[in-house]
DNA sequence: CGTAAACTCTGCAGTCACTACAGAGTCAAG
DNA sequence: CTTGACTCTGTAGTGACTGCAGAGTTTACG
């Protein structure tokens, strides 16, 4: 009957409430080790605090953001390091940056030939279309 | 010792070759269906022909404009059926640049974000970092 | 105090679209 | 006839989760 003696403490649930995380997810992170694993009750039970609740968001906004998983494990690296340098971090992001601004610019590319093709269909119910022959050609 | 009789018929590798696709990926779009399975010789080896060659040119192109398989296994069906109409195929092909597009939005927010968070970084070896500050608080 | 609902525990399977590998068999060239 | 290049099969791994089964625990209500 070790319970949840600090006021602070969450249970598995309310973690996932108070971050908007699926509650699956958290323990994903845990298992992969990107979040510490908490105590636990006598029980069992998972016992989170606030340190607990910061990393999660911390991770939430870096996925948001983009960032993967493993990136994100560096940046908490920098951070839990102590030795984090605002240089190292701005040079990650700018690294980051490049990927999401490449992607947009394939998915640019990807745009424009769609609209283009679909604009040539006639729409009608005709078995020629022009999309199917790009496709095929 | 059926060999390869028919003068246009592909083993595995040059149907690859031909295609530029993944020698790999080819045996997975047959075990997934979405190509046919080809003939084989005595040994078992398989025999494609230029149908298949082009079949595989059909889903490689329409992989590079974003389309999800089920969706081209979807488009496929329209061709096999001999009922395609271009209103339909229309339809599919808008309902897909949607997806393309809300893409796009989603990671031009996420530059925008990025940008102006690195933006702020001094670049200097000090501690308070901006971009950490933003993912924790 | 009893019980039923709501929670939590674990491990594992499934998603999507591949990619890679091991170990065995087959074919072609020298 | 041997060597190397190909092919066969099944299976596991990728990334980032998500969902489920089956068992145990806690909590709220009457």
């Amino acid at each position: 009957m070790a319970t949840k003696r600090t006021p602070g403490s969450l249970k598995r649930a309310e973690l996932a409430n108070r971050s908007g995380c699926n509650i699956e997810t958290i323990r994903y992170y845990e298992k992969i080790g990107m979040l510490p694993d908490p105590p636990r009750t006598a029980s069992g039970y998972r016992l989170y605090d606030q340190k607990h609740l910061a990393r999660l968001r911390f991770i939430l906004r870096a996925r948001e953001l983009g960032f993967p998983i493993e990136e994100i494990r560096g940046l908490l690296g920098l951070v839990d390091g102590g030795t984090q340098t605002c240089a190292e971090v701005k040079a990650r992001t700018e690294r980051h940056l490049e990927d999401v601004r490449a992607r947009i610019a394939d998915l640019k590319r990807i745009e424009r030939v769609l609209a283009q093709t679909a604009k040539q269909c006639s729409g009608d119910e005709v078995p020629d279309c022009p999309v199917l022959e790009a496709l095929a050609s």
